[in-house]
DNA sequence: AAGTGGGACAACCGCAGTATA
DNA sequence: ATATACTGCGGTTGTCCCACT
């Protein structure tokens, strides 16, 4: 017996969301918080299906999104875990806090297999990067069985993209991706700018409403509708960083009050410095206590448990050299889980 | 200046897995 | 144990925008 649909199809809008829309869905959230999205559509009026809105949430109002360009970093990972773990967006999206699954399958299908296609027919049966049998497009299940075989190529490549700066230890990756969570910018300035006006298209209208739905924010509002732009790309966590957008606005005393969505997101967007050095576990404690909306919505740096393994196991593999048992206990068991999948 | 093709990305569709009554 | 409801995920499509002719 099939399933039946989410919601009645008859009455219910699709197509592009208009500022509106975003702005009764944030604000529904926001006082019930993210959940229970068959209940959004009939409570928040929208004609929508509850898919749809919790689509919406998840791929473009949540905050903590980073739109954009991708960073060399970030297309190295994707490129190396898409290598690891196929096409599990979700999966690798949960390596990238900051990005949705749906852009990261959207970048990897509209730039990277370009990109690898026309590098592997460049190089033309050389081996790249140690992946000797990767291929751009793979059938389900013939990434179960490249695992097994490159599983050490692969947890090479992936250590080379865990730590493709040389200048700092092996961690750094870890410790961009907590501190891009607290909205630091983890892109080049060209790329912010340019991203920026990207989304700048989508989000002006929303800021526009915004203005006259924040009156009742603690300081006046701006009437520069960049630096609303700005703000409010901070709040939904987009590529404009803070250090471009910030200091400009105070300067003209026109920033639209970080307070208001602040209390609108029940989020500090400058959420206290998540130190580079903080471990994995507490930049989770750290987050699940700070951002309830994201820990509802998306595993955004929810500690893969499979990343802490597999960063370990990066790590620890190093140290096998020197005798560690632990690193070869994660070894063993991997090898042995390996085994019984066929 | 107008037309066209391709790229980029938001959104939808349908299946699978899980929760719940 | 079963049916139904809900959510998550990956594949695909539709639309907008921009560069090129």
């Amino acid at each position: 017996m099939g399933r039946p649909p989410c919601c009645d199809k008859v009455g219910v809008k699709k197509g592009p969301w208009t500022p509106e829309e975003d702005i009764i869905l944030v604000s529904y959230i926001q006082e019930h918080g993210p959940g229970n999205w068959r209940a959004v559509p009939t409570n928040t009026g929208l004609l929508r299906c509850s898919k749809s809105c919790r689509l919406r949430w998840t791929n473009y109002l949540r905050p903590g999104i980073k739109r954009g360009n991708f960073t060399d970093h970030e297309e190295k990972m994707i490129i190396h875990l898409q290598a690891l773990l196929g096409n599990r967006w979700a999966a690798i999206a949960s390596y990238l806090p900051q990005r949705t699954d749906n852009d990261i399958k959207n970048y990897w299908n509209t730039h990277l297999k370009k990109k690898l296609k026309k590098l592997q027919t460049g190089l033309d049966g050389q081996n790249r990067d140690g992946f000797s049998s990767f291929q751009p497009t793979i059938t389900k299940g013939q990434w179960e069985r490249r695992l097994q075989t490159d599983i050490h190529t692969a947890k090479k490549a992936l250590c080379e993209a865990l730590s493709l700066d040389d200048t700092k230890p092996s961690t750094s990756c870890l410790s961009e991706l907590k501190a891009s969570n607290g909205y630091y910018s983890l892109t080049r300035p060209s790329q912010a700018t340019q991203s920026s006006t990207t989304y700048a298209s989508s989000t002006e209208n929303i800021s526009r409403l915004l203005e006259g739905w924040m009156a009742n924010a603690p300081k006046p509002a701006q009437t520069n509708s960049e630096t609303t732009q700005c703000s409010f790309n901070n709040v939904v966590g987009t590529d404009s960083s803070s250090e471009e957008c910030t200091p400009r606005a105070a300067n003209n005393n026109e920033m639209v009050s970080q307070g208001a969505f602040d209390s609108l997101f029940a989020l500090d967007s400058s959420t206290p410095d998540v130190s580079p050095s903080m471990s994995i576990d507490e930049s989770t404690q750290f987050q699940s206590e700070t951002n309830f909306f994201q820990d509802e919505s998306k595993p955004t740096f929810e500690p893969p448990v499979p990343f802490s393994i597999l960063e370990k196991w990066l790590f620890d593999e190093s140290l096998i050299g020197q005798g560690h048992a632990e690193a070869l206990n994660i070894q063993q068991i991997s090898l042995e889980d390996n085994v019984n999948l066929f």
